[in-house]
DNA sequence: TTCCCTGCAAAAGTTTTGCACTACT
DNA sequence: AGTAGTGCAAAACTTTTGCAGGGAA
């Protein structure tokens, strides 16, 4: 949509930009609403990118106060909004009452929750997108987003209900 | 599961179980966990039903107000509480930060958000279904529940937004 | 009579906001 | 220099909990 400045973008084999890009393209957007660039910023995102999935708010604050102990909440619940405004991160709600982000720059997925343990996997299934396309069409909508989470028992935790495999026969 | 008392349960034509079935499923419930009946309960539970869907607690206690303005919010809670314990609702979180709830005995659906307007509709999609049984499967996951939520713009705020046709050509 | 339920108020947990000060640009 | 950002504390919101009194079984 703009162009001239075009640049060829980098992914990994995970299908993630890569983490230059995505401070490129911060840098970018502060620059362009006029905001301005703060070694807080810095630490967050770097943090943000870095970190394993799905952080909760909290749990982001914890690990960056490890580098930064002065670095108020508010700071962290600002940044991570300002990310998510940008279109680094999205903000997701699982069952609890936390807000957890998550990158928004890899391939598009879902996610399996494990209501035993917590355990979040991801994983993507193109015909179910498909679907869902075609769901939104049939109600005459525009489709921005979605969201489907599968709750269930991960392998361990069934595993793990069922210490000896099932030799008996009752 | 439950032989003997087995009674043919009555279902409306949008699949959902009958007012009275509900209301006698909960007595049960109530009585089985040694619980007691109430006036305030009875009132909830029937403005719950009664209501359309996906009631926000906040909301569902100005309603039931209505009919009885000395009614506790922490009753309205509790309340809601009890009937998801029972499988009566369900809890629902969207985009926001409240809790809604559902009623659990209709046929199983998932739904369309607008971002626009907060209209929610609902729609099934067997095939949607049958993939998400498949995902789990191939991940060895068992399978408890799922949300699926699709965010867009509904028809009605599409057509607000083009107040007229695009005739001109730029 | 027992003890579960209610309503109120206070507490808890998460996120937002106001403000004085700091420090990017 | 001008103004957005920060850290702190207080406020806002939603939900939960403690408790004394009331009422269902």
């Amino acid at each position: 949509m703009r162009a001239g400045t075009q640049r060829p973008v980098a992914h990994t084999d995970r299908g993630e930009t890569s983490d230059d890009d995505v401070q490129r393209r911060l840098s970018e957007y502060i620059s362009k609403k006029g905001l301005r660039q703060t070694p807080q910023r810095r630490l967050i995102v770097d943090v943000f990118l870095h970190a394993g999935r799905h952080l909760a708010t909290e749990e982001l604050l914890a690990e960056v106060r490890k580098r930064n102990p002065a670095i108020g909440y508010a700071t962290v619940y600002r940044t991570l909004r300002l990310l998510a405004e940008s279109g680094i991160a999205e903000e997701r709600h699982f069952g609890d009452s936390v807000t957890r982000y998550e990158r928004a720059d890899t391939e598009h997925h879902d996610h399996l929750i494990c209501t035993e343990c917590g355990t979040i996997t991801e994983f993507e299934e193109p015909r179910i997108e498909r679907l869902q396309d075609a769901v939104a069409d049939k109600h005459g909508w525009t489709l921005e987003t979605h969201r489907l989470e599968l709750y269930g028992i991960c392998p361990e935790c069934t595993r793990k209900r069922r210490p000896t495999p099932p030799r008996v026969r009752k």
